[in-house]
DNA sequence: GAAAATCCTCAGTAAATTAATAGGCATTAA
DNA sequence: TTAATGCCTATTAATTTACTGAGGATTTTC
């Protein structure tokens, strides 16, 4: 019942690219430290991302990943479809017998309703607006 | 993002003492071979379920289990919870940045609306009507 | 042309989880 | 007393997860 880091790197990977949208591409080791994750972990999360499209790789020193599309058009379903696999919630659903069936299409179709309806774009711009950190305070 | 067997043959024994509701225990031999599943694997799985209170046991020949309450007080997202711990699609979503703890919570809120909405009872009335098989004939 | 920064690929691996199986003891109805 | 059940602990094969390692390919800048 649970997202791997797959899936979630994946969404931070996408995050990052979405906020820096049109400003040319951005190393996975800029995006890794910036989230303290392992490059070498993320080239392997990103390798399936460019073979399904969702990013651009240009090589090369200064190069990068550039999203192939605008935030607004890239769902975290796109995303997470790619790094975890179709979104359900067992193996199988049609091989259940009916009342167990109904259960998980209605699961599959709540969690495909949110994925689907939330963009790059609605994901950045919510990140933009930092929550403050414990202690801090506001320095005039 | 799956359901393991364990939160699936669960549900499948907990609908099977519903139909029973009422009628004395149901043996977990019976439950395994009209299932087709280990009955030795359910005893590991009917154990946590009894040690949280949502089935009642009654030992020596004869016996089996019931369940601790009527079908519609019992719901699915009770049984999910003990056997599979937990509704959350990812660990620590608090620790996540409000961007992504916000989808998991989106998430996290569907499938919740979805289990802890349906019961016992809603999932064995549904199994009565049973789908014919392929190569069902009507014989009159 | 050399060096540095990047992407790209294949392989290995420790830990955890899953989905059981094995073997037996305890309790109770008939 | 016997058969039918529940109860308990341990073991195991396969799979998945979350990496790490090693190095090659490509491109920019000096």
């Amino acid at each position: 019942m649970k997202i791997s880091t797959k899936g979630r790197y994946g969404l931070t990977i996408m995050i990052e690219l979405a906020k820096k949208h049109g400003e040319g591409p951005t190393s996975l080791k800029t995006i890794a430290q910036a989230n303290e994750l392992s490059e070498h972990y993320l080239e392997q999360l990103i390798a399936p991302l460019r073979n399904a499209g969702l990013v651009r790789s240009i090589r090369g020193a200064y190069g990068g990943y550039i999203l192939s599309d605008i935030p607004s058009k890239i769902t975290a379903g796109d995303v997470i479809r790619v790094l975890e696999g179709p979104i359900t919630p067992v193996e199988g659903i049609e091989d259940e017998e009916p009342a167990k069936r109904e259960l998980w299409i209605r699961i599959r179709d709540a969690i495909k309703d949110v994925l689907d309806n939330t963009t790059l774009e609605d994901l950045a711009s919510h990140s933009e607006d930092q929550e403050p950190e414990e202690g801090y305070m506001f320095y005039i």
